[in-house]
RNA sequence: GACCCGUUCGUCUAUCGGUUAGGACUCCAGGUUUUCAUCCUGGCAAGAAGGGUUCGACUCCCUUACGGGUCGCCA
């Protein structure tokens, strides 16, 4: 039997890093087996789907890089892949209901009839879970179709999954006690249940359920905030899976190579945005400046900052200082205008080195004397300054920094020389030194 | 309330009866970097509680506590 998952969100909100990471253990399982993975938009309740909430389902799975291979957009033989459209298949299943005697009319709705026993499934990460059905009053008959003619989510849900021959079912674990019910259906329609799989759902840094106004909840988010879209997958898979080594970084290819479900925890996890933007960071340092410099231009240009001839060469001195691409405009504005601020504790700390002032004039006048300039050329007016004053050049360089940029932390000092040229530098140390 | 699932540093986790309980994020202290970052080293920090079983329990069993989930003509 070939491996076939599927991610079946339903289009009522934004896509939640919950969903994300259901769709991608279902993405991963697919792909690590050879399988298939299917795209299916649950969009029965009419009421509440929006065209909005269908879009973030695509957006997002287009930028984690999840694809189906059957869906909207792409087709498949078991189409149509959205439920509003497969009435007619529902239609004869549930007739299949009706002939076996399983459902009943209850206030114009029609509720199937559970078999009276103890239920038990045996889930791939759970394991062995009995619930007794024949306590009634926690289970209750089940309304399938509406008094309005719609059918609900179990009914679809099960058929569909038959029709799709789905044949591995991982979703989080708040299914875990729907789980009988749809044993229970599949039963009555003689059909083979799939495997199922609940994960443990993820929560909020305070323990407490994770909402969709939560921080970090909304996928649709994390590229506006300067997220890789490797780096998120990388994380959300660490949340509630483990490779069972000390290795943290993944691509997406190694995650389909070591992904078990055998792997997959028990106990829920706590989003953790400051590990997030760490993974983040691990992903941005091996990127070629090439590749960091178009990642980062849509947050240069919504800064309002130019992007000049060097551009490539300026991003790419703050590869390895920015933990997310939102923070690239801030790293390399002095790089790019000539107006910018000066950080209040960089200026005290220059100005508690008494001789920085002077040093700093005499560093402005050789800089102007450069005729090759070249970061080279600077560090040797820099060395011959200090040594002249009979400093240490070290002690000259942070205030140099300071006096480029504005600010403490920054660009590599060299790479800073180069990319500002000799006028630039002249002028922000003689300026600089004209403030101490 | 009933029924399910769970519980190792603040967080993510390793451990499949015998370990100084390991790693990572965060934080702190050093070092490398003539600067910044990266990086390296070190430090802080954990088996929810109580009973069993066992020569020995974080690991197996029970109870309690706590957390999460589910009890819809939502999905």
């Amino acid at each position: 039997m070939s491996v076939r998952t599927r991610f079946a969100p339903s289009p009522t909100g934004y896509l939640h890093v919950g969903g994300a990471r259901t769709a991608l253990f279902n993405w991963l399982f697919a792909r690590h087996h050879g399988g298939a993975f299917i795209l299916r938009v649950e969009d029965t309740d009419e009421a509440r789907n929006t065209e909005d909430a269908k879009q973030a389902i695509f957006e997002g799975m287009n930028w984690l890089g999840l694809d189906w291979d059957e869906g909207p957009d792409k087709g498949g033989k078991h189409g149509p892949y959205f439920q509003s459209e497969r009435k007619g298949i529902y239609d004869a299943w549930f007739q299949k209901l009706v002939d076996t005697g399983r459902v009943y009319e209850d206030g114009g709705a029609w509720r199937f009839r559970f078999e009276r026993k103890p239920v038990t499934m045996h889930d791939l990460v759970c394991g062995e879970v009995t619930i007794d059905y024949r306590d009634e009053s926690n289970t209750p008959d089940m309304v399938v179709k509406r008094s309005d003619g719609s059918y609900v989510f179990h009914f679809v849900n099960v058929v569909d999954d038959l029709e799709m021959e789905i044949s591995h079912v991982i979703r989080g674990e708040d299914h875990l006690m729907n789980t009988p019910k749809h044993l229970q259906l599949i039963e009555a329609f003689g059909g083979t249940a799939p495997r199922y799989a609940h994960i443990p759902l993820i929560l909020n840094p305070n323990g407490s359920k994770m909402s969709k106004r939560d921080a970090g909840a909304a996928v649709g988010d994390y590229p506006r905030q300067g997220f890789l879209p490797g780096a998120v997958v990388n994380f959300i898979a660490l949340l509630g899976w483990n490779p069972k080594t000390d290795e943290e970084i993944f691509t997406l290819a190694q995650l389909v190579e070591r992904f078990s479900l055998e792997n997959v925890n028990r106990a829920p996890g706590r989003f953790d945005l400051e590990k997030c933007k760490w993974v983040n960071q691990q992903h941005l340092i091996p990127m070629s400046v090439e590749d960091f410099a178009v990642a980062a231009k849509p947050f240069v240009e919504a800064a309002g900052l130019p992007v000049p001839e060097n551009y490539v060469a300026v991003i790419g001195s703050v590869k390895e200082k920015v933990r997310l691409l939102s923070e690239v405009p801030a790293a390399v504005d002095f790089l790019l205008v000539d107006e910018f601020g000066y950080d209040d504790e960089a200026v005290a700390k220059v100005r508690g080195n008494a001789a920085a002032k002077d040093l700093l004039v005499s560093l402005a006048e050789s800089f102007e004397g450069i005729s090759e300039w070249s970061a080279d050329q600077a560090k040797a007016a820099l060395n011959e300054v200090a040594n002249a004053a009979g400093a240490k050049p070290g002690q000259l360089m942070f205030p140099l920094r300071v006096a480029l940029s504005g600010r403490a932390h920054g660009p590599d000092l060299g790479d800073m020389l180069d990319l500002l040229g000799k006028a630039r530098c002249a002028d922000r140390v003689r300026k600089f030194s004209a403030m101490l």
